[in-house]
DNA sequence: TTCATTTAGTTTCATATGTAACTAAATTGA
DNA sequence: TCAATTTAGTTACATATGAAACTAAATGAA
């Protein structure tokens, strides 16, 4: 009778609960869903909006291509989330004089303000997420993020 | 002359790049789709079937209520993806005994097959996901993980 | 019992998203 | 300098997703 060991050690055993990329999904999902209904109901954004006023807040103006570069977004969706940005009087679209085809974005008046309102709410929920952990651990938990990001970086895929 | 001071201390700016609920997003968003093109080339599952193989591969059978508490999916997400495992003959589904509404969900052989050929692939992706970190670094992970996770548990909603 | 309510799961419909095709401007190279 | 290629961004189409309405069975109260 061969083959009568225990069916697998604990390495070839998969618990979803415990698995790596489920636990990141689920969180990451919970989050951004608390944080994408706070932005619908006060404000009438959807989370890509707000992810393209963040970085627009950052610096005076970029073009769509760079806003896809600093938000991870797609082309196609920053077009979209621009054009209701740009509907809603948020975000102002200038033709760039070096480059007739870029346009250059920026927040406008009523953007920045809107901006300005997100952003320490933003802060609050990101503190709140964080309450549990010590600087000690929220400097451990950004350096083991960097690490599993750069374990996924293009350049190197992982299969 | 007032409010001169620098515009804003460190608390008070954000960093798109630096903001936690990003980082997770595009962190796990980039996992998620390296894994899901991968079962989809491989074995033709979208990640939702996946997981519903992956816990029904834990038990003998589940209803798919159940399957929504392990999963993390909403009951339409189940509904959906469970006929497309039924349709494929990887899942099959008994009327329960007990409860007339309610399906019971298990891997027929052929299911069984497939997930015993996912297993060995889905750990070593997490394999090599980790591979930057010391056991002594994934234990904090998964603690930190833990801790983030309870920080947005729906019984104390964040906000 | 039997009627009202709850629960399991599916279907429908409206919206979001991804891929591919497209337009227009810039660049390259003969 | 002018055709061929590349790049920025948009549009169109097909599919995925979420919310709400729905069906059928179970529970519970009168």
């Amino acid at each position: 009778m061969r083959d009568v060991k225990a069916p697998a050690d604990s390495d070839e055993t998969l618990v979803l609960s415990a698995f790596l990329p489920y636990r990141l999904s689920v969180l990451s999902n919970t989050v951004s869903r608390a944080i994408a209904e706070r932005y619908q109901r006060d404000f009438g954004l959807s989370i890509w909006q707000w992810r393209i006023m963040a970085v627009l807040g950052e610096s005076e103006s970029l073009t769509a291509s760079e806003v896809c570069a600093r938000t991870a977004m797609d082309k196609v969706a920053v077009s979209r989330a621009v054009a209701g940005l740009e509907a809603d009087g948020h975000v102002r679209r200038a033709r760039d004089a070096e480059d007739g085809r870029a346009a250059r974005l920026s927040l406008s008046r009523g953007g920045r303000k809107i901006y300005s309102q997100i952003v320490p709410l933003a802060l609050a929920y990101e503190a709140q997420l964080r309450s549990g952990l010590t600087e000690r651990e929220m400097a451990q938990l950004n350096r083991l993020l960097a690490k599993l990001a750069s374990a996924t970086s293009p350049d190197d895929p992982l299969w």
